[in-house]
This record gives C-alpha cells, structure tokens and sequence, in this order.
DNA sequence: CCTTGACCTTCCAGTAACTGGAACCCCTAT
DNA sequence: ATAGGGGTTCCAGTTACTGGAAGGTCAAGG
C-alpha cells in the first residue's frame, strides 16, 4: 500500500515523531527503509503504532504493551492471558487511586487548617515537622 | 547530642541508607563527617529527613520538599506560601486520580467484557487494535 | 548551479528519584 | 590474621521519552 513517511504516520498514529524513533529503538515496530535511508512506513506499522498508543493511554507501561501486540498478533493464545494481564494492571491502577485519595485526604484537611494569610504559622508546616499541632 | 551513624539514622527516619546519601548528594541534608570520614547526624538531621519523608509520602517532588523545607527554616514567609504550594499539589493529584478512574473506567469494562477462556476472541485486544468490536 | 527550507538521519544528554553493585576503607572481636 | 558488619565513593540502570546538535536529502526558486 500506500507508505508514510515518519510525519505522515506520526500525524496518523497521534504520536511524536521521536517517540516512534524511540519504539523503533527499543525494536515495538521495524519500519521498512528507503534507498536514501528514511523510514518507510506501511499500514500495519501505523496499526501498530494506534495499538501501543491506546494501550499507553490506559496505563499499560511500553513492556505491556509489547506483550500486548505479541498476544494480538499470536491468533492462537487464550484470551484469559489478556485478561489476566488487563487484571493486574486493573489493581494496580486502584493502588495507585488508593494512594492519591489518601494523600488528598490529608493534604487537603490540610491545607482546609491553614489560615493561608501573611503571617507565618502553618498547620501543613507542622504537620510536616511533626509538632503535631495540626490535627 | 548524640550523632548517628548512617544506619541509625536511617531506621528513625525510615527511610533507605542509600536514600538519605542521594539526599545528601542533592544538597537536602548536610550531615558532618567524623575523623574517619563516615556521615554524622544529628537530631537536626533527623528531623529534616523525617520532614521530607512525610512530604515525600504526600507525593511532593523533591524540589518541592527543598523548598517546604526552606519554608519551614524561614519562620517570617506567609502561611500563603505554603497553602499555595500545597494547593498546587493537590490539584495535580486530582488531576491524577481524575485520569486514573477514567483508565480505570474503560478498562474495567474490557476486562468484564473479555470471557477469559481458553479461546482466543478478545474484545480487550480487539479494543486496542480499533477494530471496535468491543461495544 | 546554488541556496533555502523542510524534511530526514544519528547520537548524546537530560529528566525523577532512587536502586544495585563494585571496589575499597574502618573497626572490633576472635 | 581474619572475619564480620559497618562505612565510603562512583558508575550504571531504571521508565518513557524529550531536546538538541551535527549533518544528509530533496524539491523549488533565482
């Protein structure tokens, strides 16, 4: 088909040209290469690029994602193993909300404490030091 | 007072050995040195690294903690400052979570709407691939 | 033919906040 | 003397890019 070069499917996939450099790098696509040594992108490795772009959008870090195309392009593997893959990173994602909402629970008790005005006592302060005259 | 060791102090801030020689290394803390060259912390020293750990664990940067240290030292800044700052953080972590619950959200819908089998058909990975067979 | 500008290439360095490991020093107890 | 359990420095690696420098390629214009 029709090849792209490297702003063409950068524009198409939604992804900077030198993070596309970069997935070339650590080997998520193999572009083909011109005779003056530019890459020559085909539709499957814009599909590729769409692939890893959804699945870093939903958290995926670029390791998962590599399994992920390897499972896409292996028609034979069980969907359980996606499933599985989709579950840990699942509760890893509510960790990591567990975590903020207990920080913005604190944080903002907080900074509701502190009079926020020009003089110089501040609860947050001392709830960092640990005087403990915050709560 | 009594000086601490590296180890010492380590445990009553708890915090990695490795991590409070990096704090040093950044300039956070500036521990003195005995005779034979080994660090030597005071409860100055500890009190700091506790400050930053409990800021740290409240998801401010370590640039951030320099500087709520520097406020803290400055007993004349506004309590303004410091709310500031703390607001900042806290609309970031919301931004954060904002971000997380909506991966979350799609996520969690693939993973429910995924059989989870041994037969290949997957409406995660077809989700990725764009092929919109996922609902 | 030369230049200009928009492309493209590679490679190096930097980001955040550590962490692991190597190579080596110090001190005490056996 | 040696074994252990400290301590020290420095270098490299982690994640996922991002910025920038130095330089090659190509089409259009004067």
């Amino acid at each position: 088909m029709h090849a792209m070069s490297i702003k063409q499917v950068a524009e198409a996939a939604n992804l900077p040209a030198k993070t596309i450099r970069y997935y070339e790098d650590i080997g998520l696509i193999t572009p083909a290469r011109g005779d003056n040594g530019y890459r020559s992108f085909g539709e499957t490795d814009l599909h590729k690029l769409r692939f890893v772009a959804r699945a870093r959008s939903l958290g995926f870090s670029v390791d998962e994602c590599r399994t992920l195309l390897a499972m896409y392009e292996d028609t034979d593997r069980a969907s359980a193993d996606v499933k599985a893959l989709a579950e840990t990173h699942l509760t890893r994602i509510d960790e990591k909300i567990r975590e903020l909402t207990e920080m913005r629970q604190t944080l903002s008790h907080l900074v509701h404490c502190c009079a926020g005005d020009d003089r110089p006592g501040c609860p947050i302060l001392d709830d960092l030091a640990g005087t403990g005259n915050a709560g």
